[in-house]
DNA sequence: GGCGGTTGTGACGACTGATACACGTCTCCC
DNA sequence: GGGAGACGTGTATCAGTCGTCACAACCGCC
């Protein structure tokens, strides 16, 4: 496994290098082709697990069946931390949105270092704090902006994390269908449609598949606002 | 100061009464009117808040004026913790909803015992973690629910969290008006009323100043999901 | 007694979801 | 290699929810 994606994570960052080895020993790697579940709503946790590679969405899916998520998550990030603390079932269901290699960790190896090294639960404790600030402004996002806004902030959200330089913009190879980002910023998959096709006619954007290309990132910025 | 609330709290109920005695000293006591604030979005924060008595709302502000709110606390809860871990300025407005009673802790005095005392980083932890459940839910709900819905929801959780019974119900003395309620669900003042004045006619409830007294819980439930 | 803040209610318009359908593309199987 | 079907995309029409605006009534407080 490429273990050099972990080794940065900032959870281990402040790790010595034995330490940092006794733990590459306890993780479990798992391979997902896109579209397979790593758990579900529901389950019972024991694990959480870091992106080694490829594309992870936290979704929820309410009782009539449509569904909505909270985040995608790529290389270096951790998700379904939560379980350590919470001995409820988990709250969402984690999805590769592409082929996407992990690590898992038990909860009880982790709650070990935790004891012993409070940088780590500093670490935990930032990651989690960040994550609940995004998740506010999302929240502030649903109430104040209309749908071309929030395609327009996730976009950007998506260029700042995944985006790579091109020979006209940025290229941002987001991997989701549009289906999948109108669950992401709330709204029906026709509607994020339309205001996608208005970004193009305005030279705003260029699609390609599952990828957009940013021209006008200034006008973007703009229209999130 | 009344410490009993905070002896109870989570975070401090493992420590010995003699670590909890040495950390009240470093208690600074905040006492606010109706409409206060502890401190505003962009502030610099060095400081976690604990309720004592009364209750906070935790809002946004967005730049042409309309406010949204995070969050209502009461006794035993504590707000402002983001700012331990990150140095990034306050999010959000905390204010005062009732005439309330703070105990304020510096960040540097928490920072000395999460070194030493893992339970309190685990508390900690789970703290943050149920916040982000409970944001997470409230996000589903936006993009899930209609305004009834999600009006019938916060009710639910307000009984939940301040509710006492009363003869003929559960009085729910929320001390929000109608406008503060509109924020916390995400709608418009009128169309909250609305909502309301709908239920009251279906006789699930009944309205009193800043307060409302559930008369038919299942039925409210039910339109809650 | 007046005045600001809060509540109650109606009319209207805009945004957006639902529905329906055409088209393109990719995969898999024959 | 070609075709069928599944999946993803592009677009139009229509209806419903909800925000905005406007205004009346009410309450509590100075």
């Amino acid at each position: 496994m490429d273990i050099e994606v972990l080794r940065r994570a900032p959870l281990f960052a402040s790790l010595g290098d034995d330490v940092f080895a006794a733990l590459t020993d306890e993780l479990i790697e798992v391979d997902l082709p896109r579209g397979s579940s790593v758990f579900r709503e529901g389950d019972q946790g024991d694990q959480l697990y870091f992106i080694v590679s490829g594309k992870i969405k936290l979704g929820r899916t309410a009782q009539d069946g449509r569904e909505n998520l909270l985040a995608i998550l790529g290389p270096g990030e951790l998700f379904g931390e939560m379980a350590l603390f919470d001995p409820s079932p988990r709250t969402a269901t984690a999805t590769a949105v592409s082929e996407t290699r992990l690590a898992g960790l038990k909860n009880e190896n982790l709650r070990a270092l935790l004891e012993t090294r409070p940088e780590v639960s500093a670490q935990l404790l930032q990651a989690l704090a960040r994550r609940l600030r995004r998740t506010n402004e999302s929240l502030a996002d649903l109430v104040f902006s209309d749908v071309p806004g929030r395609v327009a902030k996730a976009l950007l959200d998506l260029a700042d994390r995944f985006g790579r330089p091109a020979t006209d913009g940025i290229l941002v190879a987001h991997e989701l269908t549009q289906e999948e980002l109108a669950q992401l910023v709330g709204a029906s998959r026709e509607t994020v449609n339309k205001a996608l096709a208005e970004f193009v006619q305005r030279g705003w954007l260029r699609l390609e598949a599952r990828a957009v290309v940013i021209l006008d990132i200034q006008r973007l910025r703009q229209r999130s606002r």
